[in-house]
DNA sequence: CTTGCCCACTCGTCTATACGAGTATGCATG
DNA sequence: CATGCATACTCGTATAGACGAGTGGGCAAG
């Protein structure tokens, strides 16, 4: 256990009315921002800072848990605890649903990803009929029942997203939309096919932190919200052909959206 | 201290590996779900769990921190710990720019406040030059010095929102934008006025957890992570004439777009 | 050289205790 | 009745100790 490098965290001081524990947050948080310690590098051991500050171990424990909570740094089990790294974003601009991205054979998220560089993968692939829920049940006009496609998006091996299409199921059923593969440029694609052409879509976005399931499914850090996206499409006579409920890992996203003045 | 209703709350599993603060956690995360408790109320204090479960006092705080971060409880001295009430929420549409909206003398945020029926305040107005940040000159085409306009939003006394608007000098400099009070319509109206009609906006949507100083501006609870939005404001010349950048409560927002299927 | 074990170091979980500080309530005092 | 204090309850902070479990390096045996 190598003392620590003095001058790289401060000292306590005692007669501030900030609990330690803050205060040792505080100079850890610093110590991150002013670039002493950088993206995936391993912050002094609890013992370390134990012995450096002169307090228990819960105390520092405690530290750590603000910084977890701010997604600042994660703890991993045997290593240490270390500056998490800003996974690189996936950028969704509002033109992405547009007909000419629609005509080659791979899906957009294949696509947009081979492009960037990275290796996409989809699982947890399911589709079958169910009941629509209260809120898909609106959104889609009074439908007791709808086709629920799943499924699951990843960048090199990480989880990024998880998105549900209910679309009612005297659109949907028989189709290929039903398949688990459904062919060139999507469901969208078909959904055009089939004579609904599509006239707009509808995003409703929200920021929450995730439950445990979307933890697990997406496997998130500590400190990592969600953004939630509820898109709507309607075809040209007004009519709502399909709900996509989206979980998306915040960290892994920016959102685009182009709009005109008018 | 009178005993916990039995039935309220389940006991624990000596033989599961999951931790014993999971499992509280799990206990009362199922009991809010159901309803058993509604927003607002009272938990059951950290020393009736103690009693209940039979476990010491850490392990039961170290389950209420789990819910805290999970934003579904919110724990206040003296008092207890509670239901996270959802606040009401603020809908963002895309047309909230739209010329039309922009006629009457009130900003937009105060006339949608009123017609929601909330009381809407705006504070911290601060308008002044200052030097661009990397971000910002690279929006705006390599501006050095920019006029800030930072304001807060507060909906019945609660803060919602930060905003900077940020502008190039040649454009704002002596002009009402200046001002602290930029007149009817809001800086758009006046840089309308200017010659810089405007053609279209972009936005970058993203979510993270706040910073230390945004929980203090935006009295934060914990658990409640931030929407980042950063819009840039294009005449019809195409030139960034404004950048706004945005840091909202997620629980307060949901923003909603319409994309066109062309 | 390879295998396998031990050990040191790491964080994870849990107990027990102590005192501080904010809140609410009831009771005694004025 | 009103004031103010005592008190009991709440969560906040901090200490000290114990054991468990994952990781990785070194060393000894094969």
């Amino acid at each position: 256990m190598s003392p620590l490098p003095s001058g790289l965290l401060g000292d306590l001081d005692p007669t501030s009315d900030r609990a330690v524990f803050r205060q040792i947050a505080d100079q850890l948080r610093e110590a991150i921002d002013r670039g002493r310690f950088h993206e995936g590098d391993k912050l002094p051991s609890e013992a370390d800072l134990v012995e450096h500050y002169g307090v228990s171990r819960m105390t520092v424990r405690n530290s750590f848990s603000i910084l977890q909570g701010e997604g600042l740094v994660h703890a991993e089990h045997g290593k240490g605890v270390f500056v998490r790294p800003r996974p690189p974003v996936r950028r969704l601009a509002s033109d992405r649903f547009a007909r000419r991205h629609r005509e080659q054979g791979k899906s957009a998220f294949i696509v947009e990803a081979d492009a960037a560089g990275s290796h996409p993968q989809v699982d947890s692939l399911e589709v079958k009929e169910e009941k629509a829920s209260t809120d898909v049940s609106a959104r889609l006009g009074s439908v007791r029942r709808v086709l629920a496609r799943r499924r699951r998006y990843l960048l090199d091996g990480r989880p990024v997203e998880f998105a549900t299409s209910y679309l009612p199921l005297d659109i949907a059923r028989g189709t290929q939309i039903a398949e688990p593969n459904p062919g060139p440029g999507g469901i969208y694609a078909r959904l055009e096919e089939l004579g609904h052409r599509l006239n707009h879509f509808e995003e409703e976005i929200r920021a929450r932190m995730p439950s445990p399931a979307e933890v697990k499914t997406l496997r998130l850090a500590s400190g990592v919200p969600v953004i939630h996206l509820i898109r709507t499409a309607f075809d040209t006579e007004g009519r709502a052909v399909e709900v996509c409920d989206t979980v998306m890992a915040a960290d892994a996203y920016v959102l685009s959206y182009q709009l005109p003045a008018t």
